[in-house]
DNA sequence: CGAGTTATGTTCGACAACGCACAGAGTGCG
DNA sequence: CGCACTCTGTGCGTTGTCGAACATAACTCG
């Protein structure tokens, strides 16, 4: 059942589930894919499955940083429900698979519709906020080997797998360093037999020493989205 | 008008506003009184008028680092619009002044009462997203020079004067540095005739010039406000 | 006035990350 | 096979910040 594949639609009752299913359409999410780019209009909302997106926040024009990754545990468009229709964020995918996609004006049709759904994504929005601000808490304090184990477990969770592909390029736009820095740190996780790099090919070969070796953002995050959308 | 000096009241009609305060109680905000610790419950919700809170969040035990600053522009408590009692972040008075204040549960049902006062505070919860990013950004890419000038200019918004109280040590805390390089940081400022500073008194001699030294985060934030609460 | 406290300024070595440049190494395709 | 391209690894000097320690300056209050 495909449905019960993102969580936050699967915390909905049957009915509210089923009621808004009928609106979605199942699309297929292709790395690299940008879905919005900041300033651009929300034209429709997404709820991963297996899919996921990164969200980042243009820095001076050259630069960027990741600071939101949204996969089957979350929802792309919250903008929507606060009355705003501009992503302030460039939304772009980040792992590949599919996704619910339902058009914006729906979407805010179904937001008054079901209490239970609005409810559930502002408990959802909630939770983005406290990851937010420990993003920015994050990357002033913590050194890239931290940030990188802590990004290569959030993204892990989201995959559902041990291993996917990424290059230390693209890895480097998302922590908002130099290549070097993600070859520096990876060749590091690498060492301590964390990981494996091969060519964009990563795999997670000591979860646990992973999650040490990464900072406390990691685990406060899972907490806290734990906490608040208990499941 | 006292009511009017809060802008997301102000931009309530009449009637609504004049409700909505009939439940509130003016307080006075005194500098260094925690309103909420990380992790504790969210008794009230504080309109600033004249004074101004500080939202930090707590790194690993030790440091912390300022992710939001809320004046006459703002509100503290947004959690309690998203269905979450338990406040992430510490909040403490920044600014002395007053504000208005709303205990919990009468403004969860102010809230269902009024549809406009929901709609202008989901638009304030899109702006301090937007915020939260931005600020993830800037301690990540801009040097403390840069943000002591936009802290500097965003806390001269809100205390609505040139002249403020603040140490340096008190300043690194909200910037994520140590106290010397808040030091060197104003120090340069000074030496450029942008502010002066003697033991804690911070003035700001130079407007533009202050602006121009610091991040294009500052003008990035102030657009955001603008343009989501067109004011 | 003097002693204690608070606020600011300076210096030192250490280190993480920077920008830049270049050297392999693996992959794909004509 | 060979050439182009992508991805990873290494070296260099520079910069921004750190941690720690110490020096001065100003204000406060007995």
């Amino acid at each position: 059942m495909p449905s019960a594949e993102n969580r936050l639609l699967a915390i909905l009752l049957r009915k509210d589930r089923q009621h808004l299913l009928s609106s979605c359409e199942q699309v297929e999410l292709v790395v690299g894919d940008t879905l919005c780019a900041p300033g651009d209009t929300i034209r429709h909302v997404y709820f991963p499955t297996d899919g996921f997106i990164s969200l980042t926040t243009p820095v001076d024009g050259r630069s960027s940083l990741e600071v939101a990754l949204v996969g089957s545990e979350g929802m792309y468009g919250i903008p929507l429900m606060l009355g705003v229709d501009i992503s302030p964020l460039h939304a772009v995918v980040q792992g590949s698979g599919s996704a619910w996609r339902m058009d914006a004006e729906k979407f805010q049709k179904e937001l008054k519709y079901s209490v239970a759904l609005q409810q559930e994504l502002n408990r959802y929005i909630f939770v983005l906020m406290s990851q937010l601000a420990q993003a920015a808490a994050c990357t002033r304090f913590h050194i890239v080997e931290e940030r990188l184990a802590r990004w290569l477990l959030m993204t892990r969770d989201r995959a559902h797998l041990d291993e996917f592909h990424i290059t230390h390029e693209f890895l480097a736009q998302m922590l908002g360093v130099r290549r070097v820095g993600v070859t520096k740190a990876a060749g590091s996780l690498q060492k301590k037999k964390l990981i494996s790099y091969s060519r964009g090919d990563v795999k997670i070969r000591d979860q646990g020493g992973l999650e040490a070796a990464s900072c406390s953002c990691y685990r406060a995050d899972k907490e806290t989205y734990d906490q608040i959308l208990h499941c």
